[in-house]
DNA sequence: TCATCAACTAACCAAATGGTTAAACCAAAC
DNA sequence: GTTTGGTTTAACCATTTGGTTAGTTGATGA
């Protein structure tokens, strides 16, 4: 069975408006009309606007946390698995481009501990985990020479920084660069290639 | 004379409660109580929310616009012309941590011409052309094979998302790489130098 | 001394908003 | 056919919220 359609529509609905508009300015009535619901049928399902509200959240955090275990796992030299966590990344928000923004003003003012991922609590594979794993790779691989002594979570936070920001400053950067829509979507496609290319370059060993 | 100074308290009141909770999660109540005045003079100073929303928002995009026309403007070789942008940028913006999310989450949802700034719009250093004068200055640095051949507006996004992502993104990246608050701190001081070493060397012709 | 006017307040209002309720609908089980 | 139980709805409710009003205060100037 769907196990009610309606629910997941309003799930659909819920989140679209949501990564829009943010909890403060989603009204419970905008995701029935959207969901094509009455209002009613979102207290019947999720009892209020928090709970819905997690659970989109929870989603969302899903999606921009890095989904590239293949990637960082793998044993390739650590330059062409940073090149390839910088195309597999990009790639990953580009299906999400309003995700990012999203999540990390939500994020903003609610306490810290409010998106550990409570399901897979016994998990070894957190997304913390990784990345200590991967710092420690950065750092072995500086010791032996392979790339510039960056400290590892610079180099980390200036990778993401790269891949995420354009997304989620989008409008800023159309009206500061004077770019139309077009324009805009033109300069996503070159993205990927220009960022591995500027990282790659930087990541030269003097 | 003062020109009221309960004027000022509101503004500085509305600011601090908008840049932290945006427009749709602010109470004028919140505003007034912290302005420690009635919920009335705020609608005698400013009609609505929406004016002393607009008012806050503009002050805010002037504090994230590049105040840095003395650096561009310089006749200094581009290479430390970008690094001394980076200092001075880095700097600016960490006068204003919150001001980055505050403006471009408010712009997500609005008209793009919202934060066109009406005051100065006979002046020609607009913050638009003085860009544009940056790009162009790139490109011919670029052409005397002075930098690498990077697009200049891929350099640009690349040196803005470097400065100011970590700011925006901080509960995000302290929970990552399970920074306490004052590791974040002792993050920041470091992080114009390396940021600054960053895109030194990625601006290293090959 | 009194008129005036900006600054200020308490009380109030209408609309919006998250949430509830009681009843209706409807397909499957008996 | 009737009962049953999940699904759906219209109407309703209490509170919050942006905004207003009518009136008070208090300093200034004639």
């Amino acid at each position: 069975m769907d196990k009610s359609d309606a629910r997941q529509r309003i799930i659909e609905a819920a989140r679209h408006i949501f990564v829009q508009k943010g909890m403060a300015g989603t009204r419970m009535q905008e995701i029935a009309d959207e969901a094509g619901i009455n209002k009613a049928m979102l207290h019947y399902y999720f009892h209020s606007k928090e709970q819905l509200f997690k659970l989109v959240f929870a989603e969302a955090v899903k999606e921009i946390f890095p989904k590239v275990e293949e990637v960082l796992s793998g044993d390739m030299p650590i330059r062409e698995k940073l090149l390839a966590f910088v195309r597999a990344y990009i790639s990953q928000i580009r299906e999400h481009p309003f995700v990012p923004l999203f999540v990390i003003h939500e994020l903003s003012n609610r306490s810290p501990e409010f998106f550990t991922n409570p399901e897979e609590s016994g998990d070894t594979n957190t997304p913390q985990k990784m990345l200590k794993k991967l710092m420690q790779e950065i750092l072995r691989a500086r010791q032996r020479g392979e790339i510039p002594d960056y400290p590892p979570q610079h180099l980390w936070v200036n990778i993401v920084a790269l891949c995420v920001f354009p997304f989620m400053a989008r409008p800023l950067i159309q009206q500061l660069l004077q770019m139309d829509d077009k324009a805009f979507e033109n300069f996503l496609e070159e993205r990927t290639a220009q960022v591995a290319r500027f990282l790659d370059q930087a990541l030269r060993i003097a």
